[in-house]
DNA sequence: TCACAAACGAGAGCACTGCTCTCGCCATCC
DNA sequence: GGATGGCGAGAGCAGTGCTCTCGTTTGTGA
């Protein structure tokens, strides 16, 4: 995290930004799974072994691209989390999640798409992982969204996710708020992953309905 | 799709589905990303120039499991589209789009997971993708599930959808059908990408929930 | 019946990949 | 002012998708 005080630690960090920004450049061009780490090193005019001072692996390196993204698109969300009423701030906030995801395709499809085979996301991506649904989670808390009935096993399994992302609401109110960001992240996976062609493509319209029914359904309206 | 009389017919049509199956086998162990024609070949005792009598490049190979993967989600479905009420029914049928992703994870990754780079779904995938989704489209249909509120360009553009697909169902219903859709389609990539791991993973209970709850968001209940 | 054409499997080969190892070079620290 | 360790370059390994060529097998029309 420090900056380092050395010019090697200095030239290291700066590197490693520039490794993957190369690697982001080339991401949203090919694709996530044709990265290739020696055409990064190509743009970088350096040799593919020379990366391996960095990443020790392919695998490494789109993890950090990946909290990166998760990151990415949490700020995004945070900053977008604004408005006079919370129905207001509920859909900015979806909005941007849709926005960020067309504007990152590649990056989204890294963090929400099919999980990279073999690859195990290390825990170190949960926390950046979960700032997008924390802000839904504070939004409907700031509306007073509702409790309402829940299986008791359900309930239980819940309350110990609160008691971790430290919001105060109603277990039913969460429930409710994961059905919606589940929801979201279904209905801009299929806009992007080309699932709607055919029907609601383009889908600014339905997105922006059914992002309005969601929040009625949470109780954020 | 004739079977084709000859001998040559018949052992080619006989390859070509056991080239499918054995590039199965290998999905289910590796993933989508890293099958390889070499691999299937080798398990098939062939060399790999040899595959490519059958399928001219490993995307069309992928695109052919993709086919048969919506087309057995589609059956599954269909074949689960049962019960005493509509309620009953739509509950049957979500789970048994859970129950086949998680029985067949890789399958589903490769449809419903982030697109190959590169690759462009041919127009033979949407009639079988189709499928399953038509299924809740007709249990909410038979449910009465009533129309609601649309703006009128969105409620355009899915009149002509509904045409396409020859349900006869007020728009509104279809619009809420779509969001349900996609929201069950999130949480089953949620649970099969690991996104909820650490809240609401396992997610037998909450899958059961949100089902109800869609229902009733739709009209099935 | 028999010749011709099409389909077939094997093999070599091309350009590419991730990754490892070894080599000199040079900044850093004792 | 050395020893140490980080660094980039390069060669090399095993694997990939894909192409081309070659001899063989199979089906068909004359």
């Amino acid at each position: 995290m420090s900056a380092g005080r050395t010019a090697r630690d200095k030239a290291r960090h700066e590197l490693t930004q520039e490794i993957k920004d190369a690697a982001r450049r080339e991401l949203a061009t090919e694709g996530a799974h044709q990265l290739s780490l020696r055409a990064v090193a190509r743009a970088l005019g350096m040799v593919s072994s020379a990366l391996y001072r960095y990443f020790p692996s392919r695998d490494d390196l789109l993890t950090a691209l990946i909290i990166d993204a998760y990151n990415a698109l949490g700020e995004a969300v945070e900053r977008a989390d604004q408005g006079a009423t919370p129905a207001e701030r509920w859909r900015n906030a979806c909005t941007a999640v849709r926005t960020w995801a067309l504007a990152h395709r590649h990056e989204y499809a890294l963090i929400y798409g099919s999980p990279v085979p073999g690859y195990q996301a290390p825990q170190t991506t949960v926390a950046p992982a979960v700032r997008a649904p924390t802000v839904l989670l504070g939004i409907a808390h700031a509306a007073g969204a509702p409790d309402s009935g829940l299986p008791e096993n359900l309930r239980e399994q819940l309350n110990g996710v609160l008691g971790a992302v430290a919001v105060e609401l109603p277990t039913g109110a969460m429930a409710r708020v994961m059905i919606a960001w589940t929801q979201l992240f279904g209905m801009v996976s299929f806009e992007l992953f080309g699932q709607l062609v055919g029907s609601a493509d383009p889908a600014d319209e339905f997105f922006g309905y059914a992002v309005d029914r969601m929040a009625e359904f949470v109780g954020v309206a």
